[in-house]
DNA sequence: GCCTTGTGCTTGATCGATTCAGTAACTCCA
DNA sequence: TGGAGTTACTGAATCGATCAAGCACAAGGC
């Protein structure tokens, strides 16, 4: 009782397999008649269709592209900022008629090295810090197209990005000029699984994920330009295992405790920025009225949460369009930065006197 | 430069194509001399490992599932119950090592049958209505194992489902007991691209997704078993092609500016409620002291408005789980169903007087 | 009546691997 | 020394299709 293939039923018609094959395919190639014989003789038969997989071995291709992230699969389900970025892309493969595998998660090394290795995709994109060790070389050695999302990297590839250091020059700018001088930063994590913690402002430890990079490199240029002493930016990583959310109201919670409580938070994400807002409200500390939050990425949540946030737009979704298209196009090897922009709600306000 | 294969390292080498083979697949069967020779020699030729397509081909396996949805793909990014419940199976799914395919949308007929035709993996999980036409047929043709999630139907089929009519049987019988007498249901859509608007009390008109017709089914029984007659209960569909929450909000508009405004409203889901309470907001009704709304799913949205809702608990994320792990054993044909549980949050209160 | 063009279908090679059934050499123990 | 058992490797068949080349026959042009 094995199913049966194209050759079964090139048997029972009594024509030969590229005929069948045809029947499928190439319609024109073949009379109406015979061609409906054919089809009878399948249904009959309860052959459903040249079996996709042969298919994709002998055409070169399947139809299908991954998405390669490197955190657990359901934290990207309760990420919004991933997930409008995902749904720009899967509405476009959509009309395209492209299917989107969802990878799992890439382990370091060896381990992730054979996801790559093993996905039976047409291209990858990739969500996540892939630009070392096995993983790279998985990726490159497969020879297909791929395209770079939210990870600058020298060299010639294609990648899509924004103006990370731009945008949170811009969020901290806008605290400093409403006098606020205390200022602190609520950061994303610095590498995959580091923990939370304390940024030393000289240093503060390594830093693989560009995005993250940028964007304390932009609140920097900010402080400095307003001759704030950087060492007296408190700046507090959360944890990459957590809510981010949750990790953030954990750590605003010490900050808001101390004497010289911050007047402003320069948060690294919308998310960042509500769990900042939700340590404040539980300790009855008004936003903004005593303390002003600064968001990232314009996502639903900056719009849901009481106050709605003060954020930097990027667009999401038009983002995750281009970076679809662009590896139907091959992913040529360019750059393509995308601007943010200032939004001002109700989280921000003149520093308190 | 077409891409190096097996057989091109097997020939550097001066070994058989089995053996290269064996160095990747069961490392065991060779000397380790061998095999550290071997993969030396596929690195300089930059080979990057068996061919996935091929391997599948041959091994009768393609370590992927689908995921069948019959709207278009960016909506599944907006909805929180669907969210939640794919990411329980993506958790499931990136342990075992397997990738989610989200395969294009399944448009009527022949285009869907062909997307089903033509996906190249080892099982579906369909979060829509298949069962009709030549969608299910081609499904049937594949010979893979599937899961039918939230669509009863009978036959011996692999089947994840809830309680919807005790569910909202619960929330109706919620609101009546709390002496509303004035009741209205805003309901999900019929049937796939169904225009929005009232459903007659006696047709409803066809009802293609199970789901809702079960949900309204408990809200009539609880409606007729506390004597409220059902045709004096009027109740309104959302199209199928709009945000859910601002459909809600349009059409809960007219209901809320009749002369007999209802006084408690049952919402198939908690983006419907949100919709009603936003609708309720901007007309200065006040939820619950003026309006009460019971929604259904307890998503995250029923935590974030203000006030929380008062919904019905389905474990979305466990679903999820519970039909990826099916689909890993095989999809043996039984149904799985689940518990719903009323939560009492914030936004439902006695009946004014 | 011969040459061209085209339609409708077939043959055999090929895509890139895995698997089954060996074989040759080498070890072990009686 | 001879048979059993193991280790390391090979050859040919196979998975299920697509594709390039080619063949037979009919229609059309001169």
């Amino acid at each position: 009782m094995t199913a049966p293939t194209l050759a079964d039923v090139a048997r029972a018609v009594g024509v030969s397999r590229t005929t069948v094959s045809n029947a499928y395919n190439r319609p024109n190639q073949l009379s109406p008649g015979l061609r409906d014989r054919i089809l009878a003789a399948a249904e009959e038969l309860g052959y459903g269709g040249p079996d996709p997989v042969a298919r994709g071995l002998r055409r070169g291709r399947t139809g299908m592209v991954g998405l390669v992230y490197d955190q657990p699969l359901s934290y990207l389900f309760t990420d919004p900022a991933i997930l409008m970025f995902v749904g720009g892309m899967a509405s476009v493969w959509d009309d395209a008629g492209t299917s989107l595998a969802l990878l799992p998660r890439l382990e370091a090394d060896d381990a992730g090295a054979s996801v790559l290795a093993n996905a039976a995709v047409d291209g990858f994109v990739s969500i996540c810090d892939v630009t070392d060790d096995a993983r790279l070389a998985a990726l490159v050695a497969r020879r297909l197209p791929f395209v770079m999302v939210d990870h600058r990297r020298s060299g010639a590839r294609c990648q899509v990005v924004i103006d990370d250091r731009g945008g949170s020059r811009a969020a901290a700018a806008h605290l400093l000029g409403l006098g606020h001088r205390r200022l602190a930063v609520v950061a994303l994590p610095r590498s995959p699984g580091a923990p939370g913690g304390t940024l030393g402002p000289a240093d503060p430890g390594p830093i693989r994920y560009t995005v993250m990079a940028d964007r304390l490199a932009g609140i920097r240029e900010a402080a400095e330009d307003a001759g704030l002493a950087w060492d007296g930016v408190p700046a507090l990583a959360v944890p990459d295992d957590q809510s981010p959310r949750e990790a953030a109201r954990e750590l605003a919670g010490n900050l808001l405790e101390r004497a010289d409580r911050p007047t402003g938070v320069v948060a690294m994400s919308d998310e960042l920025a509500a769990g900042v807002v939700d340590a404040a409200v539980a300790r009855g500390i008004e936003v903004p009225r005593q303390l002003s939050v600064v968001g990232f990425d314009d996502t639903p949540t900056a719009t849901s949460t009481a106050p709605p946030l003060t954020t930097i737009h990027q667009p999401l979704t038009a983002r995750g369009e281009t970076a679809a298209r662009l590896l139907l196009d091959g992913a040529p090897a360019k750059v393509v930065e995308f601007p943010t922009e200032l939004v001002v709600r109700c989280s921000t306000t003149r520093a308190p006197v």
